[in-house]
Parts: C-alpha cells; sequence; structure tokens
DNA sequence: CCCGATACCTACTTGCGAGTAAGGCTACGT
DNA sequence: ACGTAGCCTTACTCGCAAGTAGGTATCGGG
C-alpha cells in the first residue's frame, strides 16, 4: 500500500486546533517578535513562523499588522494593570498602599520581560493609532497612582501642595517607575522589592531625607 | 547684457553653498521630520524636501539612513547636556544645584521640542545602531545626576542610604524628568520654573514631607 | 582660459515585506 | 455518506522607499 509508511510524509501540517487557541498563541509570538525587534522591523513572516502558523491566518484572525499590535499592547497594559491593582490593599496607610503597588508593579516586569518592552518602549514611539490604546492605559496607570496619593488626603489632613499637584507628580513618578525598570533591565542581580524600595525611598522621603539617614522601611508583613 | 531679466527661468537650481552649511541645514530638517513620523515612517525624499536639497547630496554627505539619524541623535544630545550642565553652578548647595539642573532641562525642552521628541521617544524604541548612542548619552546624564547627588555627600555626611543607591536613583530621576516633560507637553500652560519646581518638589522632600505641606522653596536669585 | 574639484540634479534599480487569491484537508452535523 | 463550515497552506502581487548611476553646472586656481 502506498500506505505503508507511518512517518507522516508531509512537511508537517500544523494540527487543527480551535480558533481561540490559534489567536492566543499568535499573540504571544507577536508580542516576543515585537519585542525583539520593535514595530516595524518585526516580520508578519517572522511572527507566523514563531507562532507555528502560516501568514494567511494571523489575518484571517488578528487583521493587519496594526491591529495585531494593538491586540498585544491591550492584552499586556491589561495584565499590568490588573496585577498592580491586584497589589493593592484599600484598607492600609497610603505608604503601604504605594509600597505594594510599586513591588507588584516591579514583580511584573521581572516575570514578563517581554511584555514590558513592548509596552514600554514600543509603543510610546509610534505615533499611529497605537498611541491612543497606549495613552489611554498609561493614562489609567496615572490616575491609578494620582487617586493613592490624592487618597491620603482624606486620611490626613493633606496641604494643598500635594492636593494641587496630583497628576503631574503621578506622571512622574510612572516615569520614574519605568526608567527604573529599564535600569533594572541591566542590573538584573536586585530583587523585586529591592527596586521598589528604592524608589520608595525616593518618591516618599525624598532626597533631603535621604541625606539624613532617614529611610522608609515597609512594614513587618513582608 | 542680452539676459536682461534677472528671474532665473531654470526651475530653481539650488544655490552652491558649501558643505558645513548644507550638514547643518539637512540635519535640521531630519530632526524636525523625524521628530514629526518617527525613524521608520520619515522618508528620505521628505527629508530632503524640507532640507531643500536633493536626496543623493544626503546620502553623499551624511551617509545612510542610520547614520543621518545617528547624527541627530548625537547632536541634539550633546546640546541638551550642556544646556544642563551650563545651567550649573558648582559652587552652590546640592539642593540649588539639582533645581538649576532641572530648571535647565525643561527649559531646554521647552524651546526645542523637536529635538527632544527624536531623543526620547525615537531613539529609545529602535533596536539598532542608535542604542550604543543614546544609552551613551543616556549614561552621561545619569552619572552627571549621580555625580550631583553625591556631592551632597562630600558636603554633610551624606548616609549609608543615599550613597550606596546614587545610580539608581539617579536614573529614577532622570526618568522622572522625561516623563514629566512629556505630561507637559499635553500641558503647555506651565512655566519650565514651575514643572521643574513640581519635580523638586517630588524628588528632594518626597511625598511624606508634602502631606505636612512642607515645601520647596527656589533661593532668592530666581 | 582651461582643468580639476566640488556642489548639485534627474531618473533609475532593487529588495523587502505587507497583504491576498485560490484552493486542499478534516471534522462534524444530519 | 456527504456536504458544508472552518482550519490551514503555498505561492503569488505589488507598492513603497532606500540607495545609486551617471551626468551637468559652477567655482577657484594656475
Amino acid at each position: 500500500m502506498s500506505l505503508a509508511d507511518d512517518a507522516t510524509p508531509q512537511p508537517a501540517r500544523a494540527k487543527r486546533l480551535p480558533r481561540a487557541v490559534r489567536e492566543r498563541q499568535i499573540v504571544d509570538a507577536a508580542v516576543s517578535v515585537f519585542s525583539k525587534y520593535g514595530y516595524h522591523d518585526a516580520s508578519m513572516d517572522e511572527i507566523s513562523e514563531v507562532a507555528g502558523i502560516s501568514k494567511p491566518m494571523i489575518y484571517a484572525y488578528l487583521g493587519a499588522k496594526e491591529d495585531l499590535f494593538a491586540a498585544c499592547i491591550h492584552r499586556e497594559a491589561t495584565l499590568l494593570l490588573e496585577a498592580v491593582v491586584g497589589g493593592i490593599e484599600v484598607g492600609q496607610p497610603p505608604d503601604v498602599q504605594l509600597w505594594r503597588g510599586l513591588r507588584s508593579f516591579f514583580e511584573f516586569v521581572a516575570a514578563h520581560r517581554e511584555s514590558w518592552r513592548v509596552l514600554h518602549r514600543q509603543s510610546i514611539a509610534q505615533g499611529g493609532p497605537f498611541t491612543e490604546e497606549l495613552m489611554s492605559m498609561r493614562q489609567r496607570a496615572i490616575s491609578l497612582v494620582a487617586a493613592v496619593l490624592m487618597r491620603t488626603g482624606s486620611d490626613e489632613g493633606v496641604g494643598e501642595a500635594a492636593s494641587v499637584a496630583g497628576e503631574p507628580l503621578a506622571a512622574a513618578l510612572v516615569g520614574a517607575g519605568e526608567s527604573l525598570a529599564d535600569w533594572w533591565l541591566d542590573h538584573p542581580e536586585e530583587s523585586p522589592s529591592s527596586i521598589a524600595a528604592r524608589l520608595m525611598n525616593l518618591v516618599w522621603m525624598g532626597f533631603g531625607n535621604l541625606v539624613e539617614d532617614r529611610v522608609w522601611k515597609p512594614p513587618r508583613d513582608e
């Protein structure tokens, strides 16, 4: 019989899988490739290869390159925000809330370096329709931080100085976090908690206090 | 003369100019176009058009697109660093030095928005040979800030807390400045000094002090 | 006045990668 | 058992922009 052989003679036909699974694989591959080469230098061919599927499927499921990228941003940003929000416990004093949020952030970055690269480096640069998606996510992050900072205001009678300055300060803090995360990529020996503590000290105590060796320390519960 | 008319009949042959001048014009145009579209979406044709010269001249003088971009980065980054360094006066106390440096930085950004866009948004994203150029500049900035912070150490007996943490804190501060500068692009009503003061307060006093309405203020001399 | 060098141009080639046309295989419902 | 819906592929088109070939004007010096 011609069917005597068992080895699949076909080059390697991919096994049929349900759409949802394929979409996940594709986005996974896309995040990885985008993270490696950047949006423009990433080719759909390579993404399809990494995803283990042929190019037309990507177009069928996720649409054009732009759409695919937007899907990556959306998924990863959502995950990041959820991680940070999940780390915050509302009952706590404001410094602890901030501390928990920062720590969650750096833990996420440590666990998802590729996601972070895509989010931070790539999406900011492109002027396309991503800006919308990305800026909205970034804005949510800033608002979240601003909210935590302002909650301080309700708890302790906050001074005008802080209350007026909420959003820009939140922007600065978010930027500091992003930049520190980048710096961290070159100094991986540090732990997420340690990085978070550095930033916490800068932002909560200020250099003025650091000069006098007054440092902030996380509470008992780790 | 038989050439009674003065108007040049030719379509508009560019006037002959020395190489140095052309190079300057080309880089000017390139910064503007890169800033507008980003590295990849900027076309050499458009740059040549804006520069008022034909494409081959660009290749003759500045080399390939990559080289041109690198030249832009190099020039703008150098200008920025010089502006910041020029704003610092070494005799002053550390907080004043920091203050002056920040103010110079934001003044530069205000005066050269296009340069800033190229430096901050574009160069970070590309994974190419720019990274080298850019990272080196960024590193110089971080080192500079770290130096200012550490000088604090010599003047006042600085605590271990601050001295160990110099570089990462400088990275965070630089990032905070970058991010604030971005935020500023959407809120142009503020003055450079006001933005610098916001950051100064965050970074020198910390939220802890801000909560109690303790703010940092620049000295007399504006 | 001539000649080499330098500034400058028009008009092309070329490669790369996004996106698609057209069709084959498999599974499951009826 | 068979048709149809959905998974999957190979093998193209085609536009765009980087980079170049080859030639023309103008300047300065001998």
